[in-house]
RNA sequence: CGGGACGUAGUUCAGUUGGCUAGAACGCUCGCUUUGGGAGCGAGAGGUCGCCAGUUCGAGUCUGGCCGUCCCGACCA
């Protein structure tokens, strides 16, 4: 390709609200342009390498068994009520009509299209495994779109979907995952993270997310400083090590306290550790219930962990004034201890403990009542929680449930993996294939997604320098960066003379044949657009017996015959 | 959805208490010079000042509404 046909050149400046690294580059190289917040053009020099990633997918994707196909990108609207999820997912999922008035979704994850196509053309045991992989174009009506190519609105996702007998047989297929997304990253160049994770609208038991570790991600988690442990901040589990547990329980008290509504003002006035007061976050749930999460002091609820124990898709905090006027309890004094008999005859209330309230004994917190504290509260013996469980937020410096130290970390999730099991198999009709007996059994599945344009992103985020991008060979949009310095009829000739030898040797080369560009000008702009070998001729390289090599990153600088050229990089 | 910032040439920006024909740099086009780390000189093209309404003799500038963009947040007793 000549880089004076090329469409997409180098900009000198660009928008002051372009803030990460990734985006930067990407656009000031040319290699995106942005349409609206969260939607781009990949220009011709972005395209080269979208497509190369996408190959690399493919490969690994076909060799480890699943099958390349694709569906309608508008789904129709009745398949996602089938899963119930265009309430699950309301807040992002994109809705058309056609001209008749039919409801479609854009698709923004294909589980019910897939289990359709399946349903539609009956399978037997025999048919299984299968997994069914497409690469498409995904619309999420983000809240917000950030980070360039990071967070969009529209992007290509490779996204599988396999089908099994049963669990067994599906845990085979989720190994056989896990090891080629990690052979995939790897060859793309990517060092990556595998953390446990929440299945979140997706459905399901259990997850695991591909991270790159940078301060560029969204995603938060906590690992072992050995990587024995990694799960994400919404699912990682920590060791909740006895107190005071050792301690006899005292006879429950109620004293004055004259106190503001913060933990703080209670540890203050009480002269007592945090750890020992209770704290009571009240919510309610999509069913209009009441929600009272408790936990010991010095910890958080983590409310994706609530969520699952109470079962529940939506939670929101509960006001003051319901606090008030419905509960009949006190901001900052809530208390589990008699609650039940509190709330309005028509409201209900459902109390969870967290795990924790077992290592401390003869707890102190709120009374119900404004100003008024329970001193030695003690559960069992004062209160009964309906549910109780897991609902701690784990944060750096706590122990993993192997008891090693965990650090928190952020990073790009580019890819994960999600059991399904009979998620959607149970809430659609005829999900089934025949067994051997002769009976139909609902399909145990599971699903593999990875987004395209961040794990470009995030390959530049890891792979530049101040001078540009450097990319990996794998997915570099050319092998080499030929460049010519100089117009003069004899140095055109010897330049056109490697450019056509190269493509004829099948190197994917850039030439860099303008006219009237300085020096200067053509090396920055090398360095930005980072192909992995650099070629130049110029006078002085032919002087010096051919032409110039050189890695981009590397300062050696080499000479090479011109005649020989195809034959230093190793073809 | 809440808070903040913003919207003027292809891009980045300036534009005074409202005032005359709206500016600069970069980029683009043409000419000459230059050619190893973002060159020089000269000439030129390029604008519905986001949109709509209002105030005014007069609006890029003031007011209201709408649209769009970016950042932070949407997590606690």
């Amino acid at each position: 390709m000549r880089y004076s046909r090329l469409f997409g050149k180098t900009l000198k400046t660009i928008s002051r609200d372009i803030v990460m690294k990734s985006h930067k580059l990407l656009t000031r190289a040319g290699f995106i342009s942005e349409s609206t917040a969260g939607r781009y053009f990949f220009l011709p020099l972005g395209m080269r390498v979208h497509d190369k990633i996408m190959k690399v997918i493919e490969e690994e994707m076909d060799r480890a068994g699943a099958q390349k196909m694709i569906t309608p990108v508008l789904h129709p609207l009745e398949l996602w009520k089938e899963t119930n999820r265009t309430k699950t997912t309301g807040f992002e999922l994109m809705k058309v009509k056609d001209r008749r008035g039919a409801d479609f979704a854009l698709g923004g994850t294909a589980e019910e299209m897939f289990v359709d196509v399946v349903r539609k053309n009956g399978v037997s045991y025999k048919d299984l495994p299968m997994n069914l992989y497409q690469f498409s174009t995904k619309f999420r009506d983000e809240l917000r779109a950030r980070g360039g190519l990071l967070r969009v609105r529209e992007f290509t996702m490779k996204d599988a979907y396999s089908f099994h007998v049963d669990e067994e047989d599906f845990k085979k297929e989720y190994k056989n995952m896990w090891d080629t997304y990690s052979r995939i990253f790897k060859r793309l160049g990517l060092d990556t993270v595998v953390v446990e994770s929440d299945n979140g609208y997706i459905g399901g038991e259990y997850c695991h997310e591909f991270v790159v570790i940078s301060d560029a991600g969204e995603s938060r988690f906590l690992m072992t400083e050995d990587g024995s442990y990694a799960a994400h901040e919404d699912v990682a589990k920590f060791k909740k090590v006895g107190m005071n547990i050792d301690e006899k329980e005292e006879e429950m008290v109620e004293v004055e306290a004259k106190r503001g509504p913060k933990m703080e003002d209670g540890v203050e006035l009480h002269k007592k550790p945090l750890w020992q007061q209770i704290k009571d976050v009240l919510f309610v749930d999509e069913h209009g219930r009441f929600i009272l999460a408790i936990i010991r002091g010095d910890l958080d609820v983590n409310e994706t962990k609530l969520k699952h124990v109470v079962d529940v898709v939506d939670l929101r905090h509960a006001s003051d004034d319901e606090i008030r006027d419905v509960v009949h309890s006190e901001p900052g004094f809530i208390s589990p201890v008699g609650i039940k008999d509190l709330i309005c005859k028509d409201k209900k209330i459902v109390v969870i403990a967290d795990d924790s309230m077992r290592t401390v004994k003869n707890f102190y917190g709120g009374a119900n009542k404004k100003n008024k504290d329970l001193f030695n509260v003690n559960i069992d013996r004062d209160f009964k929680p309906d549910l109780e469980g897991d609902i701690a937020m784990a944060e750096k410096g706590y122990l993993s449930p192997e008891g090693k130290k965990l650090v928190d970390k952020k990073g790009i999730e580019v890819g994960n993996i999600f059991q399904l099991g009979l998620h959607y198999s149970s809430r659609m009709k005829d999900a089934v294939f025949t067994d051997k007996d002769g009976k139909e059994k609902q399909f145990y599945m599971g699903c593999y997604g990875i987004g395209l344009g961040r794990t470009m992103a995030t390959i530049v985020e890891m792979m530049s320098d101040e001078k540009g991008i450097i990319w990996p060979e794998i997915v570099a949009p050319y092998k080499v960066h030929l460049v010519r310095l100089g117009d003069s009829g004899d140095l055109k000739t010897k330049a056109e003379e490697v450019y056509e030898k190269l493509k004829s040797c099948n190197v994917e080369v850039l030439y860099d044949d303008r006219e009237d560009v300085s020096a200067g000008e053509k090396f920055a702009d090398a360095d930005l657009i980072g192909v992995p070998i650099r070629i130049v001729v110029s006078k002085k390289s032919l002087l010096a017996g051919g032409a110039e090599v050189k890695k981009r990153g590397e300062e050696k600088i080499g000479i090479v015959e011109i005649s020989r050229i195809e034959k230093v990089l190793g073809l």
